[in-house]
DNA sequence: TCCAAACCCTTGGATGTCCTAGTATATTGC
DNA sequence: GCAATATACTAGGACATCCAAGGGTTTGGA
Protein backbone atom coordinates (compact mmCIF):
# COMPACT_ATOMS: atom_id res chain seq x y z
CA UNK A 1 0.00 0.00 0.00
CA UNK A 2 1.23 3.40 -0.51
CA UNK A 3 2.00 6.27 1.60
CA UNK A 4 -1.31 7.77 2.41
CA UNK A 5 -1.15 11.48 1.33
CA UNK A 6 -1.25 14.07 3.77
CA UNK A 7 -4.50 15.50 2.24
CA UNK A 8 -8.02 14.09 1.07
CA UNK A 9 -7.21 14.62 -3.06
CA UNK A 10 -11.25 14.33 -3.17
CA UNK A 11 -11.49 17.55 -0.58
CA UNK A 12 -9.10 19.18 -2.48
CA UNK A 13 -10.84 19.08 -6.08
CA UNK A 14 -13.55 20.00 -4.14
CA UNK A 15 -12.15 23.50 -3.11
CA UNK A 16 -10.89 23.66 -6.59
CA UNK A 17 -14.46 23.64 -8.23
CA UNK A 18 -15.63 26.15 -5.40
CA UNK A 19 -12.97 28.66 -6.38
CA UNK A 20 -13.73 28.42 -9.98
CA UNK A 21 -16.93 29.18 -9.43
CA UNK A 22 -18.85 25.47 -10.04
CA UNK A 23 -19.83 25.60 -6.06
CA UNK A 24 -23.28 24.38 -7.46
CA UNK A 25 -22.00 20.64 -8.79
CA UNK A 26 -18.60 20.77 -6.49
CA UNK A 27 -20.56 18.38 -3.86
CA UNK A 28 -22.18 15.77 -6.53
CA UNK A 29 -18.38 15.59 -8.04
CA UNK A 30 -17.02 14.81 -4.81
CA UNK A 31 -19.56 12.55 -4.49
CA UNK A 32 -18.92 10.96 -8.05
CA UNK A 33 -15.16 10.91 -7.82
CA UNK A 34 -15.26 9.28 -4.16
CA UNK A 35 -17.32 6.30 -5.34
CA UNK A 36 -14.78 5.87 -8.36
CA UNK A 37 -11.79 5.92 -5.93
CA UNK A 38 -13.77 3.40 -3.42
CA UNK A 39 -14.10 1.02 -6.46
CA UNK A 40 -10.91 0.84 -6.99
CA UNK A 41 -9.61 0.01 -3.07
CA UNK A 42 -12.73 -2.31 -3.24
CA UNK A 43 -11.79 -4.41 -6.75
CA UNK A 44 -8.25 -3.92 -5.68
CA UNK A 45 -8.65 -6.09 -2.06
CA UNK A 46 -11.21 -8.41 -3.31
CA UNK A 47 -8.75 -9.31 -6.67
CA UNK A 48 -6.14 -9.76 -4.24
CA UNK A 49 -8.12 -12.04 -2.44
CA UNK A 50 -9.14 -14.24 -5.74
CA UNK A 51 -5.77 -14.64 -6.83
CA UNK A 52 -4.60 -17.85 -4.95
CA UNK A 53 -7.70 -19.30 -6.42
CA UNK A 54 -6.67 -18.55 -9.91
CA UNK A 55 -9.47 -15.97 -10.42
CA UNK A 56 -10.28 -12.48 -10.92
CA UNK A 57 -13.54 -10.91 -10.15
CA UNK A 58 -15.13 -11.04 -13.42
CA UNK A 59 -14.99 -14.80 -13.84
CA UNK A 60 -15.83 -15.45 -10.20
CA UNK A 61 -18.40 -13.54 -10.29
CA UNK A 62 -19.76 -15.51 -13.47
CA UNK A 63 -19.11 -18.27 -11.42
CA UNK A 64 -21.28 -17.71 -8.40
CA UNK A 65 -23.80 -16.50 -10.21
CA UNK A 66 -23.99 -20.00 -11.81
CA UNK A 67 -23.64 -21.61 -8.15
CA UNK A 68 -27.12 -20.31 -7.38
CA UNK A 69 -28.85 -21.37 -10.82
CA UNK A 70 -30.94 -24.29 -9.65
CA UNK A 71 -29.49 -26.16 -12.41
CA UNK A 72 -26.25 -24.95 -12.02
CA UNK A 73 -26.20 -23.57 -16.23
CA UNK A 74 -26.91 -20.15 -17.94
CA UNK A 75 -27.08 -19.13 -21.24
CA UNK A 76 -24.60 -16.71 -21.58
CA UNK A 77 -26.76 -13.55 -22.71
CA UNK A 78 -28.49 -13.73 -19.79
CA UNK A 79 -25.57 -14.20 -17.73
CA UNK A 80 -24.47 -10.56 -19.45
CA UNK A 81 -27.97 -9.37 -18.64
CA UNK A 82 -27.75 -10.41 -15.09
CA UNK A 83 -24.06 -9.39 -14.42
CA UNK A 84 -24.89 -6.08 -16.66
CA UNK A 85 -22.18 -6.37 -18.86
CA UNK A 86 -21.25 -6.71 -22.67
CA UNK A 87 -21.71 -9.59 -24.05
CA UNK A 88 -17.87 -10.23 -25.22
CA UNK A 89 -17.31 -9.79 -21.45
CA UNK A 90 -19.03 -13.06 -21.09
CA UNK A 91 -16.99 -14.18 -24.30
CA UNK A 92 -13.87 -13.52 -22.80
CA UNK A 93 -14.78 -14.75 -19.00
CA UNK A 94 -16.37 -17.94 -20.17
CA UNK A 95 -12.92 -19.15 -22.62
CA UNK A 96 -11.16 -18.42 -19.81
CA UNK A 97 -13.15 -20.75 -17.11
CA UNK A 98 -13.15 -22.92 -19.53
CA UNK A 99 -9.90 -23.53 -20.06
CA UNK A 100 -9.11 -24.05 -16.29
CA UNK A 101 -12.02 -26.38 -16.22
CA UNK A 102 -14.45 -24.66 -14.16
CA UNK A 103 -16.89 -24.15 -16.70
CA UNK A 104 -18.34 -26.20 -20.08
CA UNK A 105 -20.36 -24.72 -23.09
CA UNK A 106 -23.32 -26.73 -24.32
CA UNK A 107 -25.88 -25.82 -26.46
CA UNK A 108 -29.18 -24.59 -25.96
CA UNK A 109 -31.89 -27.60 -26.51
CA UNK A 110 -34.33 -25.65 -28.32
CA UNK A 111 -32.60 -22.69 -29.30
CA UNK A 112 -29.79 -22.81 -31.98
CA UNK A 113 -28.39 -19.13 -31.55
CA UNK A 114 -28.15 -19.72 -27.61
CA UNK A 115 -25.23 -21.25 -25.92
CA UNK A 116 -25.36 -22.77 -22.14
CA UNK A 117 -22.65 -22.18 -19.81
CA UNK A 118 -22.62 -25.04 -16.82
CA UNK A 119 -20.62 -25.35 -13.52
CA UNK A 120 -17.89 -28.35 -13.96
CA UNK A 121 -18.01 -30.05 -10.26
CA UNK A 122 -14.23 -28.16 -9.89
CA UNK A 123 -16.14 -25.12 -11.04
CA UNK A 124 -18.84 -25.59 -8.28
CA UNK A 125 -16.13 -26.41 -5.30
CA UNK A 126 -13.66 -23.61 -6.46
CA UNK A 127 -17.10 -21.02 -5.73
CA UNK A 128 -17.47 -22.58 -2.94
CA UNK A 129 -14.07 -21.70 -1.60
CA UNK A 130 -14.03 -18.25 -3.22
CA UNK A 131 -16.82 -17.33 -1.85
CA UNK A 132 -15.74 -18.46 1.72
CA UNK A 133 -12.56 -16.44 1.12
CA UNK A 134 -14.44 -13.42 -0.11
CA UNK A 135 -16.88 -13.53 3.03
CA UNK A 136 -14.16 -13.62 5.48
CA UNK A 137 -11.78 -11.53 4.23
CA UNK A 138 -13.72 -8.62 2.27
CA UNK A 139 -16.98 -8.55 3.65
CA UNK A 140 -17.34 -9.43 6.93
CA UNK A 141 -14.37 -6.53 6.96
CA UNK A 142 -15.79 -4.22 4.38
CA UNK A 143 -14.72 -0.90 6.74
CA UNK A 144 -18.34 0.20 6.68
CA UNK A 145 -20.26 0.99 9.95
CA UNK A 146 -23.55 -0.85 9.89
CA UNK A 147 -26.05 1.83 9.64
CA UNK A 148 -23.90 3.27 6.79
CA UNK A 149 -24.00 -0.17 4.97
CA UNK A 150 -27.67 0.83 5.01
CA UNK A 151 -27.62 3.81 4.16
CA UNK A 152 -25.28 2.54 0.54
CA UNK A 153 -27.61 0.04 -0.40
CA UNK A 154 -30.35 2.79 0.03
CA UNK A 155 -28.83 5.34 -1.99
CA UNK A 156 -27.17 3.52 -4.42
CA UNK A 157 -30.20 1.41 -4.94
CA UNK A 158 -32.30 4.30 -5.55
CA UNK A 159 -29.47 5.64 -8.03
CA UNK A 160 -29.42 2.16 -10.01
CA UNK A 161 -33.30 2.30 -10.04
CA UNK A 162 -33.50 5.50 -11.71
CA UNK A 163 -30.55 4.60 -14.36
CA UNK A 164 -32.63 2.06 -15.31
CA UNK A 165 -31.06 -0.89 -14.02
CA UNK A 166 -34.42 -2.67 -12.40
CA UNK A 167 -38.05 -1.19 -12.84
CA UNK A 168 -39.49 -2.78 -10.05
CA UNK B 1 -29.48 1.45 -22.61
CA UNK B 2 -30.49 -1.92 -22.03
CA UNK B 3 -33.86 -3.04 -20.80
CA UNK B 4 -34.46 -2.87 -17.16
CA UNK B 5 -34.16 -6.36 -15.51
CA UNK B 6 -37.67 -7.08 -13.67
CA UNK B 7 -35.95 -7.67 -10.47
CA UNK B 8 -32.74 -6.29 -8.70
CA UNK B 9 -30.08 -8.56 -9.16
CA UNK B 10 -28.12 -7.35 -6.57
CA UNK B 11 -31.01 -7.47 -3.64
CA UNK B 12 -31.43 -11.08 -5.16
CA UNK B 13 -27.72 -11.93 -4.74
CA UNK B 14 -28.84 -10.61 -0.93
CA UNK B 15 -31.44 -12.84 -1.28
CA UNK B 16 -29.08 -16.05 -2.21
CA UNK B 17 -26.44 -14.82 0.70
CA UNK B 18 -28.83 -15.30 3.39
CA UNK B 19 -30.43 -18.08 1.96
CA UNK B 20 -26.62 -19.79 2.07
CA UNK B 21 -26.51 -18.50 5.79
CA UNK B 22 -24.22 -15.74 5.05
CA UNK B 23 -26.49 -13.14 6.28
CA UNK B 24 -23.59 -11.92 8.63
CA UNK B 25 -22.03 -10.61 5.77
CA UNK B 26 -25.50 -10.49 3.07
CA UNK B 27 -25.71 -6.16 4.02
CA UNK B 28 -21.88 -5.77 3.34
CA UNK B 29 -21.73 -7.58 0.05
CA UNK B 30 -24.67 -5.97 -1.63
CA UNK B 31 -23.33 -2.58 -0.37
CA UNK B 32 -19.99 -3.59 -1.93
CA UNK B 33 -21.69 -4.71 -5.01
CA UNK B 34 -23.86 -1.84 -5.63
CA UNK B 35 -20.68 0.35 -5.06
CA UNK B 36 -19.11 -1.81 -8.18
CA UNK B 37 -22.04 -1.38 -10.47
CA UNK B 38 -22.49 2.45 -9.38
CA UNK B 39 -19.49 3.02 -10.75
CA UNK B 40 -19.67 1.38 -14.11
CA UNK B 41 -22.87 3.24 -14.30
CA UNK B 42 -21.04 6.52 -14.01
CA UNK B 43 -18.31 6.22 -15.90
CA UNK B 44 -20.02 5.38 -18.95
CA UNK B 45 -22.05 8.55 -18.56
CA UNK B 46 -18.37 10.36 -18.22
CA UNK B 47 -17.08 8.28 -21.13
CA UNK B 48 -20.02 9.78 -22.79
CA UNK B 49 -19.60 13.18 -22.49
CA UNK B 50 -16.02 13.30 -23.10
CA UNK B 51 -16.18 11.10 -25.99
CA UNK B 52 -16.84 14.19 -28.48
CA UNK B 53 -13.70 15.91 -27.11
CA UNK B 54 -11.62 12.55 -27.92
CA UNK B 55 -10.81 12.44 -24.06
CA UNK B 56 -11.16 9.14 -21.89
CA UNK B 57 -11.99 9.68 -17.73
CA UNK B 58 -8.68 9.08 -16.98
CA UNK B 59 -6.83 11.01 -19.74
CA UNK B 60 -9.74 14.20 -18.21
CA UNK B 61 -8.55 13.78 -14.90
CA UNK B 62 -5.16 14.15 -16.06
CA UNK B 63 -5.85 17.49 -17.77
CA UNK B 64 -7.95 18.32 -15.29
CA UNK B 65 -5.43 17.94 -12.29
CA UNK B 66 -2.68 19.76 -14.28
CA UNK B 67 -5.11 22.57 -15.17
CA UNK B 68 -5.40 23.14 -11.28
CA UNK B 69 -1.53 23.19 -10.74
CA UNK B 70 -0.36 27.26 -10.48
CA UNK B 71 2.57 26.29 -13.36
CA UNK B 72 -0.02 23.99 -15.34
CA UNK B 73 2.89 21.43 -14.83
CA UNK B 74 3.86 18.64 -12.18
CA UNK B 75 5.93 15.82 -12.24
CA UNK B 76 4.27 12.37 -13.17
CA UNK B 77 5.44 10.97 -9.74
CA UNK B 78 3.25 14.03 -8.33
CA UNK B 79 0.37 12.94 -11.12
CA UNK B 80 0.71 9.40 -10.19
CA UNK B 81 0.18 9.62 -6.23
CA UNK B 82 -2.72 12.42 -6.64
CA UNK B 83 -4.84 10.45 -9.12
CA UNK B 84 -3.84 7.51 -6.99
CA UNK B 85 -3.22 5.29 -10.34
CA UNK B 86 -0.50 3.43 -11.14
CA UNK B 87 2.55 5.17 -12.57
CA UNK B 88 2.23 2.88 -15.92
CA UNK B 89 -1.02 4.14 -16.39
CA UNK B 90 0.17 7.61 -16.12
CA UNK B 91 3.14 7.16 -18.60
CA UNK B 92 0.07 5.61 -21.11
CA UNK B 93 -2.15 9.04 -20.75
CA UNK B 94 0.70 11.03 -21.27
CA UNK B 95 1.50 9.18 -23.76
CA UNK B 96 -1.41 9.42 -25.61
CA UNK B 97 -2.42 13.13 -24.75
CA UNK B 98 1.07 14.30 -25.89
CA UNK B 99 0.28 12.70 -29.10
CA UNK B 100 -2.78 14.65 -28.89
CA UNK B 101 -1.06 18.09 -28.47
CA UNK B 102 -2.57 18.58 -25.08
CA UNK B 103 0.58 17.89 -22.69
CA UNK B 104 4.33 18.51 -23.01
CA UNK B 105 7.07 16.82 -21.32
CA UNK B 106 9.43 18.29 -20.20
CA UNK B 107 12.90 17.41 -17.72
CA UNK B 108 13.05 18.69 -14.50
CA UNK B 109 15.05 21.50 -14.04
CA UNK B 110 17.28 19.80 -10.87
CA UNK B 111 16.24 15.75 -10.54
CA UNK B 112 17.55 13.99 -13.71
CA UNK B 113 14.94 11.35 -13.02
CA UNK B 114 11.99 13.37 -13.31
CA UNK B 115 9.71 14.59 -15.66
CA UNK B 116 7.61 17.15 -15.91
CA UNK B 117 4.23 17.16 -17.72
CA UNK B 118 2.63 20.48 -18.56
CA UNK B 119 -0.36 21.53 -20.32
CA UNK B 120 0.08 23.08 -23.73
CA UNK B 121 -2.54 26.40 -24.78
CA UNK B 122 -4.77 23.93 -26.35
CA UNK B 123 -4.68 21.39 -23.37
CA UNK B 124 -5.63 24.35 -21.34
CA UNK B 125 -8.52 24.93 -23.62
CA UNK B 126 -10.14 21.58 -23.85
CA UNK B 127 -10.00 20.72 -20.01
CA UNK B 128 -11.98 23.73 -19.70
CA UNK B 129 -14.56 22.97 -22.05
CA UNK B 130 -14.75 19.44 -20.85
CA UNK B 131 -14.91 20.53 -17.52
CA UNK B 132 -18.20 22.93 -18.36
CA UNK B 133 -19.58 19.86 -19.91
CA UNK B 134 -18.88 17.32 -16.97
CA UNK B 135 -20.46 19.87 -14.52
CA UNK B 136 -23.45 20.55 -16.80
CA UNK B 137 -24.34 17.19 -18.05
CA UNK B 138 -23.18 14.61 -15.13
CA UNK B 139 -22.13 16.53 -12.12
CA UNK B 140 -25.48 18.98 -12.11
CA UNK B 141 -27.66 15.70 -12.76
CA UNK B 142 -26.09 13.09 -10.46
CA UNK B 143 -29.18 11.16 -9.78
CA UNK B 144 -28.57 11.66 -6.00
CA UNK B 145 -30.50 13.76 -3.93
CA UNK B 146 -28.96 16.26 -1.93
CA UNK B 147 -28.66 14.73 2.00
CA UNK B 148 -27.64 11.42 -0.39
CA UNK B 149 -24.77 13.48 -1.69
CA UNK B 150 -23.57 14.60 1.77
CA UNK B 151 -24.10 11.04 3.17
CA UNK B 152 -22.03 9.73 0.45
CA UNK B 153 -19.23 12.19 0.93
CA UNK B 154 -19.15 11.48 4.66
CA UNK B 155 -19.59 7.70 4.37
CA UNK B 156 -16.73 7.25 0.99
CA UNK B 157 -14.54 9.80 2.98
CA UNK B 158 -14.40 8.10 6.20
CA UNK B 159 -13.78 4.56 4.38
CA UNK B 160 -11.02 6.27 2.18
CA UNK B 161 -9.18 7.13 5.13
CA UNK B 162 -9.20 3.94 6.83
CA UNK B 163 -8.00 2.57 3.41
CA UNK B 164 -4.97 4.37 4.02
CA UNK B 165 -5.63 7.12 1.02
CA UNK B 166 -4.52 9.85 3.29
CA UNK B 167 -4.15 10.77 6.81
CA UNK B 168 -5.36 14.59 7.49
C1' DT C 1 -43.92 -20.08 -48.05
C1' DC C 2 -40.16 -17.07 -47.81
C1' DC C 3 -37.32 -13.21 -47.00
C1' DA C 4 -36.22 -9.33 -44.00
C1' DA C 5 -35.51 -8.08 -39.34
C1' DA C 6 -34.15 -9.46 -34.83
C1' DC C 7 -31.26 -12.04 -31.90
C1' DC C 8 -26.96 -14.65 -30.20
C1' DC C 9 -22.26 -15.35 -29.98
C1' DT C 10 -17.51 -14.57 -31.49
C1' DT C 11 -13.54 -12.12 -33.54
C1' DG C 12 -10.62 -8.13 -33.89
C1' DG C 13 -9.31 -3.59 -32.31
C1' DA C 14 -8.84 0.29 -28.95
C1' DT C 15 -8.20 1.68 -24.05
C1' DG C 16 -7.15 1.34 -19.33
C1' DT C 17 -5.18 -0.99 -15.19
C1' DC C 18 -1.79 -3.52 -12.89
C1' DC C 19 2.67 -6.16 -12.37
C1' DT C 20 7.51 -7.21 -13.34
C1' DA C 21 11.74 -5.94 -14.99
C1' DG C 22 15.16 -2.79 -16.82
C1' DT C 23 17.63 1.74 -17.37
C1' DA C 24 18.99 6.08 -15.61
C1' DT C 25 19.68 9.36 -11.88
C1' DA C 26 20.03 10.65 -6.73
C1' DT C 27 21.00 9.92 -2.18
C1' DT C 28 23.22 7.62 1.71
C1' DG C 29 26.50 5.51 4.40
C1' DC C 30 31.06 3.85 5.16
C1' DG D 1 34.86 9.34 -2.94
C1' DC D 2 32.47 5.29 -4.08
C1' DA D 3 29.54 1.51 -3.66
C1' DA D 4 24.86 0.21 -2.14
C1' DT D 5 20.27 1.61 -1.92
C1' DA D 6 16.35 4.27 -3.31
C1' DT D 7 13.63 6.71 -6.70
C1' DA D 8 11.63 7.85 -11.46
C1' DC D 9 10.12 6.53 -15.70
C1' DT D 10 9.28 3.18 -19.45
C1' DA D 11 8.74 -1.36 -22.00
C1' DG D 12 6.32 -5.67 -22.33
C1' DG D 13 2.69 -8.74 -20.89
C1' DA D 14 -1.79 -10.26 -18.73
C1' DC D 15 -6.69 -9.00 -18.15
C1' DA D 16 -10.96 -6.61 -18.49
C1' DT D 17 -14.24 -3.57 -20.89
C1' DC D 18 -16.42 -1.64 -24.76
C1' DC D 19 -17.53 -1.06 -29.79
C1' DA D 20 -18.03 -2.56 -34.62
C1' DA D 21 -18.64 -6.13 -37.68
C1' DG D 22 -19.60 -10.84 -39.26
C1' DG D 23 -21.87 -15.46 -39.53
C1' DG D 24 -25.50 -18.54 -37.97
C1' DT D 25 -30.46 -19.14 -36.19
C1' DT D 26 -35.29 -17.66 -35.33
C1' DT D 27 -39.19 -15.09 -35.87
C1' DG D 28 -42.74 -12.62 -38.11
C1' DG D 29 -45.12 -10.28 -41.70
C1' DA D 30 -46.20 -10.08 -46.76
Amino acid sequence: MATPLPRDPIADARLNWERHGWSDVAAPMAAITAIMRTQQILLARIEGVLKPFGLTFARYELLALLSFARSGALPMNKASALLQVHPTSVTNAVDRLQGAGLVNRSPHPTDGRTTLIELTQEGRTLAKRATAALNSDVFAQSGFAEQDVDQLIRILGTFRRNAGDFSE
